[in-house]
DNA sequence: TTGTCTGCCGAAAACGTTTTCGTGTTGAAA
DNA sequence: TTTCAACACGAAAACGTTTTCGGCAGACAA
């Protein structure tokens, strides 16, 4: 086993001094060809690469970006990592995961971990608890000590910090709009709990369809999921108790189980009941019939935040209070569990 | 903004040495209670928290674990990391997480990066396009400069270390023998191109399972796939030519596209035709009809991976030549796409 | 008084870099 | 011969820790 070797292992073997090394590494002028040569030869051949928790330390820059999200095991959450990982990797950053679980505890907590020098800034996305709690101490103490944060999706008004997100609400009022001009009128909303901040957002686009459409909001067509793992009772009886002609789901999970509901309650999809769900990731597009969706590119999100944390990081102004949100583009992805939506 | 402060600001303020304020924080009895008091109210006041950089360097550890993955967007992916994430936040660890993208050039930058001091060892599946070229020096290097490293799932047996794995071979075995107990004779195979480990051994199972019943083997029923963007037309080959009565698919995405296949040529799902996937992930769950698949628990497979990286990490003796390949259980779970097997 | 012990604290090294500054040697110009 | 620049290199500081060792003061015994 040969362990890694060091600037100071090479100066001792060649006799000369650390600082020597060094510099014919780093192809200074100061130091004559021929040191040069022996030295880059000498470390080529004992394959030399300078220790970079070392160079951390010198710089104070770890070239290394946090990510802290809710779960990783959710699709969209993935693409976004897979987008951020890619501009990262491209401009020399690597990324550190870590997961909440939707706990604000643990979001806390790997928060101050990652703050105490490993990471140059944050990528973020609120967990459940935090949002519910509206307690965003833990990101201002970081953006206060001079770590830029960038959040996407799940953001929050409280802090103020560059942004990636869709237009929630936009999306789901031209969804549900959609709905309505394709002769829709009963029109059912499958939602969270109101703080969930996108949820919420996208319950108020529907609302604002119906309204400006002159529909008026019918509270039995409205459904609050709570637990996303024993919605089946509640969307059954949401479409047994009243007669829909279709229904807005606001994330994937919804939309199938909508689907498997209606199917076992014999009704067909889309002839019966027209079902267009959010998120455009592997459910929609392999359940039967596969889902029209609003489409939320999650790569597209990561890459931008990784490109507006990296710019700030790099950015010489270091005190640049001009925050700015992106609000990154959805469009609705048509398939088959919607007639063809003109 | 507050700057992070450092043990030397403290000292200053406190107008003692660094020594004297790093033994009171780390209550050592060297330092009278007065003293020790003092900074550490003065500590707590201002938040101190040591640089995790600087004791990396000191203590030539990091806490961290690298792992490499070929894809995050891959579901299966996703979960092991979860497992790993959960087990590594349980012992004080972090987890940097790179992607290959299924390229050998990227494995190995990231692997070399992350080598030069980042973590303490690494959590990896291999990249196709490596387990194509059979190259694996990368990994053979970091290992001789004493860095664990443990593998799982996309393994190979030309580097001596720690694995964790499912027994595909057997797994596939016992999914084609159930369909076999339950009358089918027809079965077809559908799989990936031989170099992708797993899929060929899974092929060895589904052979070895009509073997051992005494079923010839029928090239026409098995079809490869490498492009698994475009395995569409192929898999509608294989069932419009031959008469199947079922199909093992080798992962989700062949057994749900042999799924929609099937309803677009009239076929019955699992009437007409039986299908058996593999990797227990969303698309089995909420496909219509759901899929019976053998379930490979990624995060058992994380977990198990993150505590046998950790053990060999903080175990006394370095230089334990003894690894082990850790087999995780498989079983088969029923769903809607086969008939109940008995 | 001398010696020794104990309690409390500071200096310094170490981890592996980079970089500034100083210094000794050479050769050539004056 | 003296002077000075150019060249080549080394010493040391710095990043933020922990830890070993040594030292100083006071207390106590001989």
């Amino acid at each position: 086993m040969k362990r890694k070797v060091t600037l100071k292992q090479i100066a001792k073997e060649l006799d000369v001094s650390i600082s020597t090394v060094s510099k014919s590494l780093r192809d200074s002028s100061e130091i004559s060809e021929d040191t040069r040569l022996k030295v880059q030869a000498f470390a080529k051949l004992y394959n030399y690469k300078p220790n970079l928790i070392a160079l951390s330390l010198k710089n104070k820059k770890t070239k290394t970006i946090g990510i802290i999200i809710p779960e990783i095991v959710h699709h969209f959450f993935a693409t976004v990592i897979s987008g951020i990982e890619h501009v990262a990797n491209e401009r020399g950053y690597n990324v550190i995961v870590c997961l909440s679980d939707e706990s604000f505890d643990k979001e806390v907590i790997n928060m101050e971990m990652l703050a105490n020098g490993s990471i140059d800034g944050f990528i973020m996305s609120l967990s459940k608890e935090t949002q519910q709690r509206k307690d965003f101490h833990h990101i201002s103490e970081v953006i206060n000590q001079g770590m830029p944060v960038v959040m996407f999706d799940r953001v929050t008004n409280d802090v103020l910090c560059d942004k990636v997100i869709i237009d929630d609400n936009l999306a789901a009022y031209q969804a549900v709009e959609s709905l309505i001009n394709n002769g829709m009128k009963k029109i059912g909303l499958i939602t969270t709990v109101d703080y969930v901040s996108v949820g919420k957002l996208r319950t108020e686009g529907y609302v604002k369809a119906l309204v400006s459409n002159g529909i008026p909001i019918n509270n039995d067509f409205i459904v609050k999921i709570e637990d996303i793992d024993n919605c089946s009772n509640q969307i059954e009886e949401l479409l047994t108790n009243n007669d829909l002609d279709s229904i807005f789901a606001v994330n994937e999970l919804f939309a199938v189980t909508a689907i498997k509901t209606a199917k076992r309650l014999q009704m067909n999809v889309p002839e019966d009941i027209a079902i267009i769900g959010f998120t455009d990731g592997i459910i929609s597009n392999y359940s039967s019939p596969s889902i029209t969706t609003v489409s939320q590119n999650g790569i597209k999100m990561g890459n931008k935040a990784a490109q507006m944390l990296i710019e700030r990081l790099e950015s010489e102004d270091e005190e640049n209070e001009q925050y700015i949100t992106e609000v990154i583009e959805t469009h609705l992805v048509q398939r088959e569990s919607t007639p063809i939506l003109k």
